[in-house]
DNA sequence: TAGATTGTTAATCGATTAACAATC
DNA sequence: TAGATTGTTAATCGATTAACAATC
């Protein structure tokens, strides 16, 4: 029954909810796969390849209504599944994580913001305050947060995950340099900047030769 | 000559340099694609193929030398070049892109900081001085940055762009939730942390079933 | 109805993996 | 030298694109 769908239509997956947010913010009701496509600068075809891994949203002369279609991507996304969140490391990723990414829009929830620094800790970060690293143990097991989102430095990472995981955290957003291993049962995805601004010298240097 | 290397190839890149980075931190000299690939979970086939896209950078029966392997790649991104960047939007994003993705062990520096935000302007951020953004034409013209990082709202992204497109600027690493465009000339990275976050979201979900 | 556009199958293309001769 | 491991070619696999019948 659970088709298997490819890791590149996943990952395709996040651009089209984008796209289709903010077309549906301009206010338009429908669109063919041949316009989505040329806005997106892809084939219409893997649109409708893609959007076939998970059923027909759309509808013969006419094209997709963006809203519903938007809604059905979330849905596959578990964007409605009310998933919460909590953030260790409320340092200046940690923070601009917090204020950027539209958690609530997209329907998470962060409950909890944690930091070891004596500083930082009881500061207000989007309505949260602060709290101390060593509580964490006491909160994740009253609340089983969906996810953790760390924001540590690298050398304490592996650390903090390792504790995270016994105390039953089962998914992960790691924004530190050194990537965190997918242990059995545990969901991880490990994100850096840095490669983005790499990708980008390499644009450039190709562009010189 | 100029061999044409495909994006699957590029994208890898600066994960390789990731981890020969580490690596060679370690105090690692030598490794082989067999153990190279057992640590970033890909195939040491791949690895070879990847490589040689550029050159022979190992020697058989030996395997690579870390430290000039890493070297090598960094050169292939650019990273010996001595790229100049400027950050606009002093916000959580931008602040925390400056402080978290090692810019100058990349062999960038970062020679400009710009908002229109009066109570940012003068801020000290990573030591350099917030600008008025209304004087960023000026500074453009006579620094001429390789880069700029859109670190905006997502009302000015593309004015802000457009301005600076004007001004001469070729580069851009763009974390507003709109993508730019690449126009004629003009490379673009778009970052989306959502699209981590989104990702994650659908790992868990797809465990839950 | 006629026109448009999907869902889906088939064809193509490219990327990954396997294999091995070359060689350090 | 013998063993190890690369560079590279060939085989496989999967992803993308093209095409078109189904149908709104």
């Amino acid at each position: 029954m659970k088709k298997v769908v490819s890791e590149s239509v996943i990952n395709r997956l996040p651009r089209y909810y984008r796209y289709l947010t903010e077309i549906n913010r301009s206010g338009i009701e429908r669109i063919s796969s041949k316009d989505l496509s040329e806005k997106m600068h892809v084939t219409a075809s893997q649109i409708r390849q893609d959007l076939n891994c998970f059923g027909g949203f759309g509808q013969q002369g006419y094209g997709y209504n963006v809203e519903s279609l938007r809604a059905e991507i979330g849905k596959i996304l578990g964007l409605n599944r009310g998933y919460t969140a909590i953030l260790v490391g409320a340092g200046n990723m940690g923070r601009a994580f917090a204020s950027n990414t539209n958690f609530e829009s997209r329907g998470f929830k962060l409950i909890g913001i944690f930091d070891i620094d004596k500083k930082k800790i009881g500061m207000d970060v989007r309505g949260l305050k602060v709290q101390d690293y060593k509580d964490i143990k006491a909160f994740i097991e009253r609340e089983k947060p969906s996810m953790a989102i760390l924001a540590v430095s690298r050398n304490s990472m592996h650390e903090v995950a390792e504790n995270l995981i016994s105390y039953g955290v089962k998914a992960f957003l790691n924004f530190s340099y050194t990537e965190l291993d997918a242990a059995e049962g545990v969901s991880v995805e490990n994100v850096h900047l840095g490669d983005s601004l790499m990708r980008l010298s390499y644009k450039i240097s190709e562009k010189e030769e």
